[in-house]
DNA sequence: GAGCACTGC
């Protein structure tokens, strides 16, 4: 490997010292006493096996005997779900009895549940009913150095539960690094005091680091500016001078990955006759289930397999039998401009934390090796974790789930990581000028509670809990749970973009994409039409499995709505709106206008949309039917740029009047 | 004119 080449940059190795091992038993019995001990322990390098381990010891040491039980937060479903199966079968029970997972459209659990696995999101939404989280003896946070929007919410209410509660237990499990960091901050300041502990009375840190093979770090010995050249050359090297086992790469994104994949073909050609063949494969989170499922699949005889792919395969799939890595560095995060209200995608280089869980990949079986194509230099300039989501994100729906936690001040808010003020202020305009927040900055009721208790962004809440007034509460549910999807209803089954945008033609109408993605809808659940079946949407370019979620947010919606007395007909309430005669169409813009007037752009000559205030040049998303289509006012969506150009998805027509007529105060304030 | 990193309720 370390040979010269063109790009000039050989790589070069890491001696790799192995790590010594503690053993099981002594964990268990520090852990334990860790926890009994302390209200807060922060647990350092703990993989699947303790997660799956750690909250049996606690069931067995007797944390639930007096009736409570045990939760185990996780980032992401899959890992509730397939954890909580294994601790079950360790348990030797059936899954939902002592141990069980909760996530969205599932509760697996029963009376007899004591070890409950659930999505860090949905034990906020259970503090909704039970702020103190009294049912459990202890919560573990998992994955907690991922630093999620959810999570770190999580952490900050934790605190605050903690000191209401002397008797809770918080274990908080991270990969490396971050320890403490966490402890500090759940901890009293040196000096002070909770229920009567000191800091180093509160919390304590047990590290369990390096239980997984060792795996050799290569960098490289001088930069390159080209790292999609260099990855297929480092690929190409392991596959033709290292001995059997798959390649995992990771690049940034589907353009980058057909990219390197088409290099990669072109190379493939030039193999001596009778060699080892290479088989590449991509995988993002976009490719439709089917085609992720060749990732799975064992290679044949003589075939090496090389997996590109986006961060996907850093946490949340896990491909067996992967042996070397090849990291570029960098990865695709979100930004949101709280001035523009404009969220970026952009490239940029990965985090320690990020580097090493990309390497521990090739380690899962056995030893591997993992190619940086950066420097060791570089690689030591890294932040030492990603940057939290909540200092780059739309933070609307994580201040209104606050608001209605009783949290009063969102900007002297205990965070962990506290987000840009912009971003606040930002969120409690767009929650004021939604109705959902009053001139004092309390959340109203019952508006602003309703939206918050939802599970939809508030601008959609805001406009399905309109829906009523205007006669489309049938059609306004559907359309919601549509544009939960984030556009991946319509997808190409054999990458034949012409299919598609047929397809999506003939679900097409004039007045935007809103009415045409209900005629999806419509369409799949219709007896006569869909069946709901996957035949049929492979015959639309529709996804199965992304429509079959919108029947459940559908249903779970609906269920929302009934328990607040939200029903249809509910015309009386409102006698300035006239919907007599007016189409259902019109009904659902004039809604949709409701909701989503501060997104709203009018389209010039050639094109491009302008907003009110005319400071940015938008263009339609390809995905819109107004990529082709001439229109005046629209309301959009979303707003994202994207390679220095600003798309606004799912359009829908309006008319400029509904615009003043249904959000006067946001339109006085904009023309002055 | 030509494109979503990844999650979650």
């Amino acid at each position: 490997m370390a040979e010269e080449d063109d790009l000039g940059a050989p790589l070069i190795a890491e001696l790799h010292k192995p790590p010594a091992l503690l053993p099981i038993a002594q964990l268990k019995d520090r852990l334990l006493y860790a926890i009994e001990a302390f209200p807060v322990t922060i647990i350092v390098g703990a993989c699947i096996n303790e997660t799956a381990q750690i909250p049996q010891y606690l069931f067995k040491a007797g944390w639930t005997n007096d009736g409570s039980q045990i939760a185990v937060t996780q980032p992401r479903r899959i890992a509730a779900t397939s954890v909580s199966a294994r601790v079950a079968e360790e348990l030797g029970c059936q899954l939902g009895q002592e141990a069980g997972y909760s996530i969205r459209f599932e509760d697996v659990t029963s009376e007899k549940t004591k070890i409950k696995f659930l999505t860090d999101g949905l034990l906020l939404r259970e503090m909704l009913v039970d702020p103190l989280l009294k049912r459990y003896s202890v919560v573990m946070v998992d994955e907690a150095h991922e630093r999620s929007l959810s999570s770190d919410i999580l952490l900050s209410l934790l605190k605050k539960v903690l000191r209401a509660r002397p008797d809770l237990r918080v274990v908080v499990s991270s990969a490396t690094l971050d320890a403490e960091k966490f402890l500090d901050f759940l901890a009293p300041d040196d000096g002070e005091t909770i229920n009567n502990k000191t800091k180093e009375e509160y919390g304590t840190i047990v590290s369990i680091e390096g239980r997984t093979h060792p795996v050799d770090i290569f960098y490289l010995s001088s930069s390159t500016n080209n790292y999609i050249e260099k990855a297929v050359e480092t690929v190409m090297n392991i596959h033709t001078s290292e001995a059997d086992g798959d390649i995992l790469l990771f690049v940034t994104g589907r353009e980058e990955i057909d990219d390197t994949i088409d290099m990669i073909a072109d190379r493939i050609v030039d193999l001596p006759h009778g060699s080892r063949s290479l088989q590449p494969l991509p995988l993002y989170a976009g490719l439709p289930t089917d085609q992720q499922m060749y990732v799975f699949q064992k290679a044949g005889e003589n075939v090496r397999k090389l997996i590109v792919a986006t961060n996907i395969a850093e946490a949340s799939v896990t491909i067996e039998g992967i042996i070397y890595v090849v990291d570029t560095g960098y990865v695709k995060l979100r930004a949101y401009d709280p001035v523009l209200g404009i969220e970026r995608l952009n490239v940029v280089p990965v985090s320690k934390a990020s580097a090493t869980q990309r390497a521990g990949r090739a380690g899962r079986t056995k030893p591997g090796k993992c190619y940086r194509l950066y420097t060791e230099a570089d690689f030591e300039a890294l932040e030492s974790a990603t940057f939290p989501e909540i200092q780059r994100s739309n933070l609307a729906p994580v201040v209104l789930q606050l608001m209605n936690l009783g949290i009063q001040n969102l900007v002297r808010f205990d965070y962990l990581s506290n987000p840009p003020s912009a971003l606040v202020v930002r969120a409690l305009d767009l929650l004021f000028s939604l109705g959902a927040v009053d001139i004092h900055g309390r959340l109203t009721k019952p508006l602003g509670t309703r939206m918050a208790e939802l599970p939809l962004e508030p601008m959609l809440a805001r406009t399905l809990l309109n829906a009523p007034t205007f006669g489309c509460l049938s059609e306004m549910l559907s359309i919601s749970a549509m544009m939960t999807l984030q556009g991946t209803a319509f997808v190409t089954h054999d990458g034949n973009q012409k299919l598609l945008e047929k397809a999506r033609r003939r679900f097409a109408v004039k007045e935007g994409d809103h009415i045409t993605l209900y005629n999806v809808y419509q369409a799949f659940t219709n007896p006569a039409v869909g069946k709901q079946s996957s035949q049929w949407c492979r015959e639309n370019s529709l996804n199965y499995k992304a429509l079959l979620k919108a029947v459940s947010v559908r249903k779970q919606l609906r269920n929302y709505l009934d328990r607040m007395g939200i029903q249809e007909n509910a015309l009386a309430s409102s006698d300035a709106i006239r919907v007599g005669g007016m189409s259902m169409a019109e009904r659902v813009q004039r809604c949709l206008t409701t909701g989503f007037f501060a997104h709203a752009a009018r389209m010039k000559s050639d094109g491009s949309f302008v907003t009110v205030g005319g400071e940015t040049v938008l263009w339609a998303h390809p995905s819109s039917i107004f990529f082709h289509r001439k229109a005046d006012w629209v309301i959009y969506h979303e707003i994202q740029e994207a390679k220095g150009k600003v798309y606004i998805r799912d359009l829908t027509t309006v008319e400029m009047d509904w615009l003043t007529e249904y959000a006067p105060e946001y339109y006085k304030v904009k023309q002055k």
